[in-house]
DNA sequence: CTTGAACCTGACATCGGTGTCAGGTTCTAC
DNA sequence: GTAGAACCTGACACCGATGTCAGGTTCAAG
């Protein structure tokens, strides 16, 4: 398939699958003209590039660990190194901390909204807002 | 007390408080020289901006929900609005997508380093490492 | 009064993924 | 062969919290 259609399926701009490709993060065979042509498998490996990047991971690091990954895709699929292990753990930290937070920021949302939820509903029985 | 202890005691950078303040998020009175004075309950409303910082909220969100909270900081706590709360809801559930996005990278991660982990016991035990 | 730490304002830099525009080429279908 | 959609490369802009530097002022302690 082409760009277009692969930014379609995994709903990535166009522009972003240029750049991951630019990262070094996804390959593309090329028509004769310069096109890029990708497989089926390259959806996969989007979306999971996708998640990576959404968890807050950069360019670099989804690089060292795409490799290592189980892939449906048939990589080379090699195995982390100790010292990439390390890397990964400090990682997984990293994300337990933001994890925690954003449960934290979600709590105090819910306490505001609920406020304001009460607030509708005195209006709604016809009770003065509160001002 | 001034901002290099409020810094200290919050963990966020001199630098940082001042933009906050510059946002409108964090007021301070000033000495006749025009040095920055913050009293106690300074420390908790960084402490809640830096939370709402790390869930992804930018200044102008918390700005709008700061005067909502439930505030041990004695600020004027109005309710939000119908219209805000509709604003949350929707930050609710980025933040919810969010979570989840997390946790699924967390979980590519442990398959990643529990191969590493598998690799480093082989080589301990004396076998050929994989390669 | 002096000295050094802490503070002030203002300006500029950074990071990195993404949007967007320009100007040109390729592909597909008629 | 031709029109129009899709693609190409390259470049620049952005966002927004934070770092950092410069040059100057204030504070607190001796």
């Amino acid at each position: 398939m082409r760009i277009g259609e692969l930014a379609r399926r995994t709903g990535v701009s166009v522009r972003s699958l240029r750049y991951y490709e630019q990262q070094g993060l996804l390959v593309s065979d090329r028509t004769p003209g310069g096109h890029r042509e990708y497989g089926e498998r390259a959806v996969d490996r989007v979306i999971r590039i996708q998640v990576l990047y959404a968890a807050g991971l950069n360019s670099r690091a989804i690089d060292s660990i795409l490799p290592c990954m189980r892939d449906e895709d048939g990589g080379p699929n090699e195995h982390a190194t100790a010292r990439l292990a390390q890397d990964l753990r400090a990682e997984r930290e990293r994300i337990d901390r933001q994890i925690a937070d954003l449960m934290r920021s979600r709590e105090i949302l819910d306490e505001v909204i609920a406020a304001a939820d009460v607030d509708e509903a005195l209006e709604m029985s016809g009770a003065n807002a509160a001002r």
